[in-house]
DNA sequence: CAGCGCATGTAAGATGTTACATGATTCA
DNA sequence: TGAATCATGTAACATCTTACATGCGCTG
């Protein structure tokens, strides 16, 4: 949990961001549903993680009381904002890339041709509908500017792009193969 | 070093393409030069997988003897490439994306939008460069088709359609925020 | 009353990097 | 002879996932 991680700042960012304060199970709701075409926690991560902030006094834990269920909630506090702030300001680092799909391509000379194509094809099915997937999120989240900031829809238009950048590049390949299937 | 680590099939797949026998130093040496684009290993990994490689017979290894200093070669053997084939049919998974760069960009609303701008300009710089260094690849290795198998080389075309899909993508959402910036 | 969703948490293990220790050889 | 490169290895640490344990409240 030290210098490299960034979900201490993943839960700062949803609380700052949030209408309301938002318990652990929340959190990962929003992470799962909002922003898991980049980003992914498990609660192995995120419990500890929100112990350590308030340890930190960058969040704040609320005991919601009354006939409810155990449950505690979190806002973020100056301490956190300004923590927030900083790791913001932060250039980001270049994400490593490790591709399973671009590996097996690489070795693809020690298999059958054809396996290479499924692989490829496999994959493009799969790009292609996470496609979809962005494109309807972009639909329904368009002109909607108080809950969807500009900086959301653009995470959005990146991964739709990525996504057509591969299944260009993947259906160019696949035909490649081909030939060279044929040739042999 | 269970089932899901691919370290040593990256291993088996470099021994397998390899015209020699060759030292962990060495097998380093290809990950680092050759597959750095989409991977990464270690020391810490690759010496403890080569050993248990060895244990599992699927590559062999030879002291190099003579004058030379002390040093260990591998081959894979017959046992190692029926691994290997059988972990190359396998669907390779969906790789994971864990980005930082996007991760910021989503929480650019908690922050100035000139930090978003400079963040994307910066990654642009970046990938503008990287996909120079494809290109230089794609050329050097143009022809050569004994050492550099169309499969090593629709790796770098892979590398080279994300970097331009990803450069599009950020000089658009410059101008995006630019705008957003003026009208505050 | 069974099952699902809400809710919190931990232990174990997988995976990987970094830093260090050690020493030979090569070349300027 | 000093620096760079070749070469092997390990210990410590960081990170993260998976599986499990626990129990409430709502709904069919």
């Amino acid at each position: 949990m030290a210098r490299h991680s960034n979900t201490p700042f993943v839960i700062l960012g949803i609380l700052g961001i949030a209408p309301r304060p938002l318990s652990g199970y929340d959190i990962k709701q929003v992470i799962d549903g909002t922003i898991s075409h980049f980003w992914s926690e498990s609660y192995g991560q995120i419990y500890p993680v929100l112990k350590q902030l308030t340890a930190e006094k960058k969040i704040a834990a609320h005991a919601v009381s009354g006939s409810e269920r155990r449950k505690v909630v979190y806002t973020i506090t100056a301490r956190g904002q300004k923590s927030l702030g900083e790791w913001l300001e932060e250039t980001p680092e270049l994400s490593p890339r490790r591709n399973a799909l671009t590996l097996k391509l690489f070795f693809g000379s020690q298999t059958k041709v054809s396996v290479s194509i499924r692989h490829l094809a496999d994959h493009c099915e799969r790009f292609k509908a996470m496609r979809a997937q962005y494109s309807a999120w972009l639909k329904a989240t368009a002109g909607e500017n108080e809950r969807y900031t500009p900086y959301q829809r653009l995470t959005l238009m990146e991964g739709g792009a990525m996504c057509d950048a591969f299944v260009t590049w993947a259906e160019t390949s696949i035909q490649t193969l081909e030939k060279l299937e044929k040739t042999r």
